[in-house]
DNA sequence: GTCTATACCCCGATAGAC
DNA sequence: GTCTATCGGGGTATAGAC
Protein backbone atom coordinates (compact mmCIF):
# COMPACT_ATOMS: atom_id res chain seq x y z
CA UNK A 1 0.00 0.00 0.00
CA UNK A 2 1.24 3.83 -1.02
CA UNK A 3 1.12 6.86 0.51
CA UNK A 4 -1.47 8.01 -0.34
CA UNK A 5 -1.13 10.87 -3.24
CA UNK A 6 -1.55 14.81 -2.45
CA UNK A 7 -4.26 15.07 -5.28
CA UNK A 8 -6.21 12.10 -2.52
CA UNK A 9 -5.29 13.93 0.43
CA UNK A 10 -6.52 17.26 -1.05
CA UNK A 11 -9.60 15.70 -2.17
CA UNK A 12 -10.59 14.30 1.34
CA UNK A 13 -10.36 17.52 2.27
CA UNK A 14 -12.55 19.38 0.44
CA UNK A 15 -15.05 16.48 0.38
CA UNK A 16 -14.78 17.26 4.75
CA UNK A 17 -15.13 21.15 3.75
CA UNK A 18 -18.32 20.51 1.65
CA UNK A 19 -19.94 18.52 4.30
CA UNK A 20 -19.20 21.03 6.76
CA UNK A 21 -20.62 23.28 5.09
CA UNK A 22 -23.44 21.55 4.09
CA UNK A 23 -24.31 20.44 7.84
CA UNK A 24 -24.10 24.27 9.08
CA UNK A 25 -26.59 24.85 6.12
CA UNK A 26 -28.47 22.59 7.56
CA UNK A 27 -28.68 24.34 10.67
CA UNK A 28 -30.21 27.28 8.97
CA UNK A 29 -32.71 25.97 6.07
CA UNK A 30 -33.39 22.41 7.40
CA UNK A 31 -33.29 19.42 5.52
CA UNK A 32 -33.64 21.46 1.98
CA UNK A 33 -29.67 21.80 1.57
CA UNK A 34 -28.58 23.14 -2.04
CA UNK A 35 -25.57 22.42 -3.67
CA UNK A 36 -25.32 26.19 -4.90
CA UNK A 37 -25.64 27.24 -2.45
CA UNK A 38 -22.52 25.44 -0.35
CA UNK A 39 -20.46 25.62 -3.21
CA UNK A 40 -21.55 29.71 -3.08
CA UNK A 41 -20.50 29.79 0.51
CA UNK A 42 -16.59 27.55 -0.34
CA UNK A 43 -15.93 29.78 -2.99
CA UNK A 44 -16.37 27.79 -5.95
CA UNK A 45 -18.67 27.24 -8.52
CA UNK A 46 -21.71 25.08 -8.23
CA UNK A 47 -20.37 22.91 -10.59
CA UNK A 48 -17.64 21.42 -8.76
CA UNK A 49 -19.25 20.24 -6.35
CA UNK A 50 -20.60 17.34 -8.68
CA UNK A 51 -16.98 15.52 -8.58
CA UNK A 52 -17.32 15.07 -4.95
CA UNK A 53 -21.00 13.70 -4.45
CA UNK A 54 -23.03 12.94 -7.91
CA UNK A 55 -26.48 14.22 -6.67
CA UNK A 56 -27.89 16.18 -4.07
CA UNK A 57 -29.04 12.71 -2.52
CA UNK A 58 -25.78 11.37 -2.65
CA UNK A 59 -24.76 14.24 -0.01
CA UNK A 60 -27.78 14.17 1.64
CA UNK A 61 -26.64 10.03 2.05
CA UNK A 62 -22.88 11.31 3.21
CA UNK A 63 -24.55 13.58 6.07
CA UNK A 64 -26.88 11.07 7.46
CA UNK A 65 -24.02 8.61 8.04
CA UNK A 66 -21.73 10.96 9.42
CA UNK A 67 -24.31 11.79 11.68
CA UNK A 68 -25.47 8.50 12.89
CA UNK A 69 -21.72 7.86 13.51
CA UNK A 70 -21.40 10.53 15.94
CA UNK A 71 -23.87 9.87 17.60
CA UNK A 72 -23.38 6.31 17.66
CA UNK A 73 -20.09 6.73 18.72
CA UNK A 74 -21.02 9.56 21.44
CA UNK A 75 -23.37 6.88 22.66
CA UNK A 76 -20.94 4.19 22.64
CA UNK A 77 -18.43 6.10 24.73
CA UNK A 78 -20.85 7.30 27.13
CA UNK A 79 -22.05 3.51 28.32
CA UNK A 80 -18.45 2.29 28.08
CA UNK A 81 -17.04 4.85 30.01
CA UNK A 82 -19.53 5.37 32.65
CA UNK A 83 -18.76 4.67 36.46
CA UNK A 84 -21.24 2.37 38.73
CA UNK A 85 -23.90 -0.02 37.73
CA UNK A 86 -26.51 -0.18 34.78
CA UNK A 87 -28.70 2.58 35.76
CA UNK A 88 -25.47 5.06 35.28
CA UNK A 89 -24.86 3.72 31.91
CA UNK A 90 -28.42 3.93 31.04
CA UNK A 91 -28.10 7.83 32.43
CA UNK A 92 -24.68 8.43 30.90
CA UNK A 93 -26.28 7.07 27.65
CA UNK A 94 -29.29 8.97 27.61
CA UNK A 95 -27.79 12.25 28.88
CA UNK A 96 -25.32 11.37 26.12
CA UNK A 97 -27.72 11.33 22.96
CA UNK A 98 -29.42 14.64 24.29
CA UNK A 99 -26.59 16.58 24.76
CA UNK A 100 -25.32 15.70 21.37
CA UNK A 101 -29.04 16.60 20.17
CA UNK A 102 -28.95 19.97 21.48
CA UNK A 103 -25.82 20.51 20.32
CA UNK A 104 -26.58 19.62 16.47
CA UNK A 105 -30.06 20.70 16.70
CA UNK A 106 -30.25 20.24 13.00
CA UNK A 107 -28.04 17.25 12.52
CA UNK A 108 -30.06 15.25 14.84
CA UNK A 109 -33.68 16.12 13.17
CA UNK A 110 -32.06 14.73 9.42
CA UNK A 111 -31.82 11.31 11.21
CA UNK A 112 -34.62 11.10 13.65
CA UNK A 113 -36.80 13.95 12.36
CA UNK A 114 -39.54 14.33 9.63
CA UNK A 115 -38.08 12.21 6.24
CA UNK A 116 -36.79 14.93 4.12
CA UNK A 117 -39.45 14.33 0.87
CA UNK A 118 -38.38 12.61 -2.14
CA UNK A 119 -35.63 11.17 -0.44
CA UNK A 120 -35.33 7.99 0.41
CA UNK A 121 -31.99 6.20 2.54
CA UNK A 122 -30.16 3.38 0.85
CA UNK A 123 -29.80 0.66 2.40
CA UNK A 124 -26.05 2.21 3.52
CA UNK A 125 -27.14 4.06 5.97
CA UNK A 126 -28.83 1.19 7.96
CA UNK A 127 -25.75 0.23 9.91
CA UNK A 128 -24.49 3.25 11.36
CA UNK A 129 -28.10 3.72 12.34
CA UNK A 130 -27.94 0.89 14.18
CA UNK A 131 -25.15 1.52 16.29
CA UNK A 132 -27.05 3.91 18.89
CA UNK A 133 -30.27 1.27 18.99
CA UNK A 134 -27.20 -1.70 19.76
CA UNK A 135 -26.06 0.46 22.44
CA UNK A 136 -29.68 -0.36 24.09
CA UNK A 137 -29.92 -3.55 22.87
CA UNK A 138 -26.78 -4.61 24.62
CA UNK A 139 -28.20 -2.89 28.22
CA UNK A 140 -30.89 -4.81 27.90
CA UNK A 141 -29.78 -8.41 27.12
CA UNK A 142 -28.50 -8.65 30.34
CA UNK A 143 -31.53 -8.39 32.01
CA UNK A 144 -33.67 -10.94 33.73
CA UNK A 145 -37.31 -10.16 33.45
CA UNK A 146 -38.85 -8.16 36.19
CA UNK A 147 -40.92 -10.26 38.83
CA UNK A 148 -43.37 -7.23 38.71
CA UNK A 149 -46.73 -8.44 36.78
CA UNK A 150 -46.73 -7.12 32.78
CA UNK A 151 -49.65 -5.94 30.87
CA UNK A 152 -50.28 -8.89 28.67
CA UNK A 153 -48.46 -9.11 25.06
CA UNK A 154 -50.64 -10.12 22.16
CA UNK A 155 -49.54 -13.47 20.85
CA UNK A 156 -48.87 -11.21 17.40
CA UNK A 157 -46.68 -8.48 18.75
CA UNK A 158 -44.98 -11.42 20.63
CA UNK A 159 -44.53 -13.50 17.94
CA UNK A 160 -43.19 -10.65 15.49
CA UNK A 161 -40.71 -9.54 18.12
CA UNK A 162 -39.33 -12.72 18.33
CA UNK A 163 -38.96 -12.98 14.76
CA UNK A 164 -37.49 -9.48 14.55
CA UNK A 165 -35.21 -10.30 17.25
CA UNK A 166 -34.02 -13.75 15.05
CA UNK A 167 -33.39 -11.21 12.05
CA UNK A 168 -30.73 -9.38 13.82
CA UNK A 169 -29.35 -11.90 16.45
CA UNK A 170 -29.69 -10.94 19.67
CA UNK A 171 -32.00 -12.97 22.25
CA UNK A 172 -33.82 -10.37 25.16
CA UNK A 173 -37.04 -11.88 27.19
CA UNK A 174 -39.67 -10.55 25.18
CA UNK A 175 -40.75 -8.59 28.11
CA UNK A 176 -37.49 -6.67 28.38
CA UNK A 177 -37.83 -6.23 25.10
CA UNK A 178 -41.26 -4.27 25.15
CA UNK A 179 -40.16 -2.47 28.40
CA UNK A 180 -37.09 -1.49 26.59
CA UNK A 181 -39.04 -0.41 23.68
CA UNK A 182 -41.14 1.78 26.29
CA UNK A 183 -37.72 3.36 27.28
CA UNK A 184 -36.24 3.95 23.80
CA UNK A 185 -39.58 5.65 22.62
CA UNK A 186 -39.27 8.07 25.58
CA UNK A 187 -35.77 9.03 25.36
CA UNK A 188 -35.57 10.17 21.48
CA UNK A 189 -39.57 11.64 22.02
CA UNK A 190 -38.69 13.65 24.83
CA UNK A 191 -35.54 14.42 22.55
CA UNK A 192 -37.70 15.20 19.69
CA UNK A 193 -40.15 16.98 21.39
CA UNK A 194 -37.91 19.40 22.88
CA UNK A 195 -35.99 20.55 19.77
CA UNK A 196 -39.70 21.02 18.10
CA UNK A 197 -40.63 23.18 20.77
CA UNK A 198 -42.95 20.72 22.60
CA UNK A 199 -42.00 22.26 26.07
CA UNK A 200 -41.77 25.96 25.08
CA UNK A 201 -44.28 27.86 27.81
CA UNK A 202 -44.16 24.62 29.97
CA UNK A 203 -40.68 23.49 31.01
CA UNK A 204 -38.52 25.95 29.75
CA UNK A 205 -35.57 26.41 32.79
CA UNK A 206 -35.26 22.68 33.74
CA UNK A 207 -35.79 20.55 31.19
CA UNK A 208 -32.80 18.58 31.68
CA UNK A 209 -33.87 18.07 35.15
CA UNK A 210 -37.65 16.40 33.43
CA UNK A 211 -35.45 14.21 31.43
CA UNK A 212 -33.27 12.83 33.89
CA UNK A 213 -36.40 12.32 35.59
CA UNK A 214 -37.93 10.11 33.06
CA UNK A 215 -35.06 8.02 32.61
CA UNK A 216 -34.89 7.17 36.15
CA UNK A 217 -38.17 6.41 35.78
CA UNK A 218 -37.79 4.38 32.87
CA UNK A 219 -35.06 3.11 34.20
CA UNK A 220 -37.27 1.98 37.27
CA UNK A 221 -39.65 0.42 34.78
CA UNK A 222 -36.97 -1.73 32.69
CA UNK A 223 -35.07 -3.04 35.32
CA UNK A 224 -31.89 -1.52 35.55
CA UNK B 1 -77.31 39.94 10.75
CA UNK B 2 -78.01 39.14 6.98
CA UNK B 3 -77.56 36.32 4.86
CA UNK B 4 -74.31 35.81 3.47
CA UNK B 5 -73.59 37.01 0.42
CA UNK B 6 -72.72 35.19 -2.79
CA UNK B 7 -69.58 36.91 -3.05
CA UNK B 8 -69.09 35.70 0.20
CA UNK B 9 -70.02 32.19 0.08
CA UNK B 10 -67.75 31.90 -3.26
CA UNK B 11 -64.67 33.42 -1.47
CA UNK B 12 -64.91 31.01 1.51
CA UNK B 13 -65.28 28.09 -0.91
CA UNK B 14 -62.37 28.61 -2.99
CA UNK B 15 -60.14 29.72 0.62
CA UNK B 16 -61.07 25.99 1.42
CA UNK B 17 -60.40 24.94 -2.20
CA UNK B 18 -57.17 26.34 -1.80
CA UNK B 19 -56.21 24.98 1.55
CA UNK B 20 -57.48 21.69 0.86
CA UNK B 21 -54.71 21.30 -2.15
CA UNK B 22 -52.57 22.98 0.34
CA UNK B 23 -52.97 19.95 2.37
CA UNK B 24 -52.70 17.36 -0.73
CA UNK B 25 -49.49 18.90 -1.73
CA UNK B 26 -47.92 18.80 1.63
CA UNK B 27 -48.63 15.13 1.56
CA UNK B 28 -45.97 14.51 -1.50
CA UNK B 29 -43.87 17.65 -1.11
CA UNK B 30 -43.42 18.06 2.69
CA UNK B 31 -43.87 21.13 4.15
CA UNK B 32 -42.63 23.30 1.43
CA UNK B 33 -45.81 24.09 -0.24
CA UNK B 34 -45.37 26.21 -3.08
CA UNK B 35 -48.15 28.86 -3.76
CA UNK B 36 -47.45 28.44 -7.47
CA UNK B 37 -47.92 25.04 -7.75
CA UNK B 38 -51.33 25.02 -5.88
CA UNK B 39 -52.36 27.65 -8.21
CA UNK B 40 -51.53 25.77 -11.12
CA UNK B 41 -53.24 22.50 -9.56
CA UNK B 42 -56.45 24.71 -9.03
CA UNK B 43 -56.54 25.91 -12.49
CA UNK B 44 -55.70 29.54 -10.92
CA UNK B 45 -52.73 32.24 -11.33
CA UNK B 46 -50.54 32.11 -9.23
CA UNK B 47 -51.28 35.88 -8.34
CA UNK B 48 -54.91 35.22 -7.64
CA UNK B 49 -53.64 33.04 -4.91
CA UNK B 50 -52.74 36.04 -2.94
CA UNK B 51 -56.57 37.51 -2.69
CA UNK B 52 -57.10 34.66 -0.26
CA UNK B 53 -53.77 34.59 1.42
CA UNK B 54 -51.25 37.27 1.56
CA UNK B 55 -48.35 34.87 1.69
CA UNK B 56 -46.83 31.69 2.03
CA UNK B 57 -46.38 31.65 5.73
CA UNK B 58 -49.91 32.80 6.39
CA UNK B 59 -51.25 29.72 4.05
CA UNK B 60 -49.51 27.43 6.34
CA UNK B 61 -50.42 29.23 9.70
CA UNK B 62 -54.00 28.57 8.45
CA UNK B 63 -53.27 24.49 7.73
CA UNK B 64 -51.91 24.33 10.81
CA UNK B 65 -54.79 25.92 12.69
CA UNK B 66 -57.09 23.36 10.63
CA UNK B 67 -55.04 20.42 11.57
CA UNK B 68 -54.98 21.25 15.41
CA UNK B 69 -58.24 21.54 15.33
CA UNK B 70 -59.28 18.54 13.15
CA UNK B 71 -56.92 16.45 15.53
CA UNK B 72 -58.43 18.41 19.05
CA UNK B 73 -62.46 17.32 17.43
CA UNK B 74 -61.11 14.06 16.97
CA UNK B 75 -59.79 13.69 20.54
CA UNK B 76 -62.73 15.25 22.51
CA UNK B 77 -65.05 13.29 20.44
CA UNK B 78 -62.75 10.14 21.25
CA UNK B 79 -62.90 10.41 24.92
CA UNK B 80 -66.43 12.12 25.36
CA UNK B 81 -68.05 9.06 23.04
CA UNK B 82 -66.06 5.95 24.55
CA UNK B 83 -67.59 3.55 26.99
CA UNK B 84 -66.92 2.37 29.94
CA UNK B 85 -63.75 3.83 33.02
CA UNK B 86 -60.81 6.07 32.50
CA UNK B 87 -58.95 3.19 30.81
CA UNK B 88 -61.37 2.69 28.35
CA UNK B 89 -61.25 6.81 27.72
CA UNK B 90 -57.45 7.08 27.27
CA UNK B 91 -57.39 4.05 25.28
CA UNK B 92 -59.86 5.61 22.71
CA UNK B 93 -58.10 9.13 23.01
CA UNK B 94 -54.99 7.18 21.58
CA UNK B 95 -55.94 5.17 19.18
CA UNK B 96 -58.14 8.17 18.08
CA UNK B 97 -55.03 10.39 17.88
CA UNK B 98 -53.15 7.58 15.89
CA UNK B 99 -55.79 6.48 13.17
CA UNK B 100 -55.67 10.67 12.65
CA UNK B 101 -52.23 10.83 12.34
CA UNK B 102 -51.97 7.76 10.13
CA UNK B 103 -55.26 8.67 7.73
CA UNK B 104 -52.98 12.24 7.55
CA UNK B 105 -49.64 11.72 7.91
CA UNK B 106 -48.54 14.73 6.03
CA UNK B 107 -50.80 16.85 8.50
CA UNK B 108 -49.63 14.79 11.20
CA UNK B 109 -46.38 15.90 10.66
CA UNK B 110 -46.89 19.27 9.77
CA UNK B 111 -47.94 20.02 13.35
CA UNK B 112 -45.91 17.62 15.27
CA UNK B 113 -43.01 17.01 13.02
CA UNK B 114 -39.25 19.20 12.54
CA UNK B 115 -40.53 23.15 12.64
CA UNK B 116 -40.71 24.40 8.96
CA UNK B 117 -37.60 26.23 8.95
CA UNK B 118 -37.55 29.94 8.61
CA UNK B 119 -41.15 29.37 9.75
CA UNK B 120 -42.83 30.75 13.17
CA UNK B 121 -46.20 30.11 14.36
CA UNK B 122 -48.05 32.97 15.19
CA UNK B 123 -50.14 33.35 18.53
CA UNK B 124 -53.33 32.45 16.81
CA UNK B 125 -52.12 28.44 16.96
CA UNK B 126 -51.71 28.29 20.69
CA UNK B 127 -55.39 27.56 21.48
CA UNK B 128 -56.06 25.22 18.44
CA UNK B 129 -52.84 23.20 19.32
CA UNK B 130 -53.49 23.21 23.08
CA UNK B 131 -57.24 21.38 22.71
CA UNK B 132 -55.28 18.20 22.42
CA UNK B 133 -53.36 18.34 25.13
CA UNK B 134 -55.88 19.82 27.58
CA UNK B 135 -57.85 16.40 26.31
CA UNK B 136 -55.18 14.78 28.57
CA UNK B 137 -54.97 17.29 31.08
CA UNK B 138 -58.80 17.03 32.16
CA UNK B 139 -58.41 13.19 32.21
CA UNK B 140 -55.88 13.56 34.89
CA UNK B 141 -57.52 16.06 36.71
CA UNK B 142 -59.51 13.82 38.99
CA UNK B 143 -56.93 11.45 39.49
CA UNK B 144 -55.04 11.18 43.12
CA UNK B 145 -51.62 10.00 43.24
CA UNK B 146 -50.66 6.67 43.39
CA UNK B 147 -50.06 4.82 46.10
CA UNK B 148 -46.33 3.72 44.94
CA UNK B 149 -43.81 4.74 45.40
CA UNK B 150 -42.26 7.89 42.92
CA UNK B 151 -38.61 8.31 41.78
CA UNK B 152 -38.04 11.36 43.21
CA UNK B 153 -38.44 14.72 41.54
CA UNK B 154 -36.08 17.73 41.93
CA UNK B 155 -37.39 20.80 43.51
CA UNK B 156 -36.49 22.79 40.55
CA UNK B 157 -38.42 20.96 38.31
CA UNK B 158 -41.02 20.58 41.12
CA UNK B 159 -41.88 24.42 41.32
CA UNK B 160 -41.42 25.08 37.22
CA UNK B 161 -44.34 22.30 36.87
CA UNK B 162 -46.40 24.65 39.41
CA UNK B 163 -45.71 27.67 37.84
CA UNK B 164 -46.46 26.16 34.57
CA UNK B 165 -49.98 25.03 35.64
CA UNK B 166 -50.90 27.88 37.63
CA UNK B 167 -50.30 29.98 34.33
CA UNK B 168 -52.93 27.83 32.31
CA UNK B 169 -55.29 27.61 35.49
CA UNK B 170 -55.10 23.83 35.99
CA UNK B 171 -54.12 21.68 39.77
CA UNK B 172 -52.89 18.54 39.21
CA UNK B 173 -50.98 17.14 41.81
CA UNK B 174 -47.09 17.33 40.90
CA UNK B 175 -47.08 13.47 40.77
CA UNK B 176 -49.78 12.74 38.21
CA UNK B 177 -48.87 15.30 36.30
CA UNK B 178 -45.27 13.71 36.09
CA UNK B 179 -46.76 10.55 35.00
CA UNK B 180 -49.07 11.80 32.58
CA UNK B 181 -46.13 13.72 31.09
CA UNK B 182 -44.62 10.22 30.54
CA UNK B 183 -47.73 8.75 28.49
CA UNK B 184 -48.21 12.17 26.72
CA UNK B 185 -44.75 11.82 25.70
CA UNK B 186 -44.84 7.37 24.71
CA UNK B 187 -48.43 8.26 23.18
CA UNK B 188 -47.23 11.00 20.35
CA UNK B 189 -43.30 9.55 20.85
CA UNK B 190 -44.38 6.14 19.06
CA UNK B 191 -46.80 7.31 16.75
CA UNK B 192 -44.14 9.73 15.48
CA UNK B 193 -41.55 6.84 15.16
CA UNK B 194 -44.04 5.35 13.28
CA UNK B 195 -44.68 7.48 10.42
CA UNK B 196 -41.13 8.33 10.62
CA UNK B 197 -40.13 5.00 9.69
CA UNK B 198 -38.40 3.72 13.16
CA UNK B 199 -40.48 0.54 13.32
CA UNK B 200 -39.46 -0.50 9.78
CA UNK B 201 -38.41 -4.08 9.48
CA UNK B 202 -38.81 -4.38 12.95
CA UNK B 203 -42.46 -3.79 14.28
CA UNK B 204 -44.48 -3.93 10.51
CA UNK B 205 -47.20 -6.03 11.13
CA UNK B 206 -48.57 -5.59 14.16
CA UNK B 207 -47.49 -1.84 15.15
CA UNK B 208 -51.47 -1.40 16.40
CA UNK B 209 -51.09 -3.76 19.04
CA UNK B 210 -47.80 -2.47 20.25
CA UNK B 211 -49.14 0.71 20.34
CA UNK B 212 -52.25 -0.33 22.34
CA UNK B 213 -50.27 -2.42 24.50
CA UNK B 214 -47.92 0.49 25.15
CA UNK B 215 -50.98 2.84 25.69
CA UNK B 216 -52.26 0.01 28.28
CA UNK B 217 -48.27 0.25 29.73
CA UNK B 218 -48.78 4.02 30.33
CA UNK B 219 -52.15 3.53 31.51
CA UNK B 220 -51.25 1.41 34.53
CA UNK B 221 -48.15 3.93 35.12
CA UNK B 222 -50.59 6.58 35.21
CA UNK B 223 -53.00 4.53 37.27
CA UNK B 224 -56.48 4.82 34.82
C1' DG C 1 -10.16 18.54 -11.65
C1' DT C 2 -11.65 23.15 -12.18
C1' DC C 3 -13.56 26.57 -14.79
C1' DT C 4 -17.44 29.18 -17.80
C1' DA C 5 -21.57 28.93 -19.79
C1' DT C 6 -25.84 27.24 -20.31
C1' DA C 7 -30.33 24.51 -20.54
C1' DC C 8 -34.29 24.29 -18.22
C1' DC C 9 -36.65 24.29 -14.45
C1' DC C 10 -38.60 26.32 -9.86
C1' DC C 11 -40.20 30.03 -6.54
C1' DG C 12 -42.61 34.46 -3.88
C1' DA C 13 -44.35 38.59 -4.70
C1' DT C 14 -46.11 42.83 -7.08
C1' DA C 15 -47.91 46.24 -10.76
C1' DG C 16 -51.43 47.51 -13.43
C1' DA C 17 -54.98 46.52 -17.05
C1' DC C 18 -59.53 44.86 -17.13
C1' DG D 1 -61.36 39.94 -7.95
C1' DT D 2 -58.96 38.03 -11.80
C1' DC D 3 -55.88 38.37 -15.36
C1' DT D 4 -50.95 39.10 -17.86
C1' DA D 5 -46.51 40.31 -17.35
C1' DT D 6 -42.62 40.93 -14.82
C1' DC D 7 -38.92 41.53 -11.17
C1' DG D 8 -35.50 39.17 -9.00
C1' DG D 9 -34.30 35.63 -7.09
C1' DG D 10 -33.61 30.35 -6.44
C1' DG D 11 -32.45 25.47 -7.92
C1' DT D 12 -30.22 20.64 -10.33
C1' DA D 13 -27.52 19.21 -13.58
C1' DT D 14 -24.53 18.96 -17.83
C1' DA D 15 -21.21 20.20 -21.80
C1' DG D 16 -16.93 21.36 -23.05
C1' DA D 17 -12.67 24.30 -22.78
C1' DC D 18 -8.57 24.41 -20.17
Amino acid sequence: MTAPSIRARVREELTNEIKGMARRQLATEGANLSLRAIARELGMVSSAVYRYFPSRDDLLTALIIDCYNELGEVAEQAVSSAQGGPLDQWLAFGHAVRDWALAHPADYLLIYGTPVPGYSAPPDTVGPASRTTTVILKMLASLKPAKREDVPLPASLDAEMRRAMDAIGVDIPIPVLARGMTAWVQLFGIITFELNGRFNNFIDETRREFFDHQMRVMARHVGL
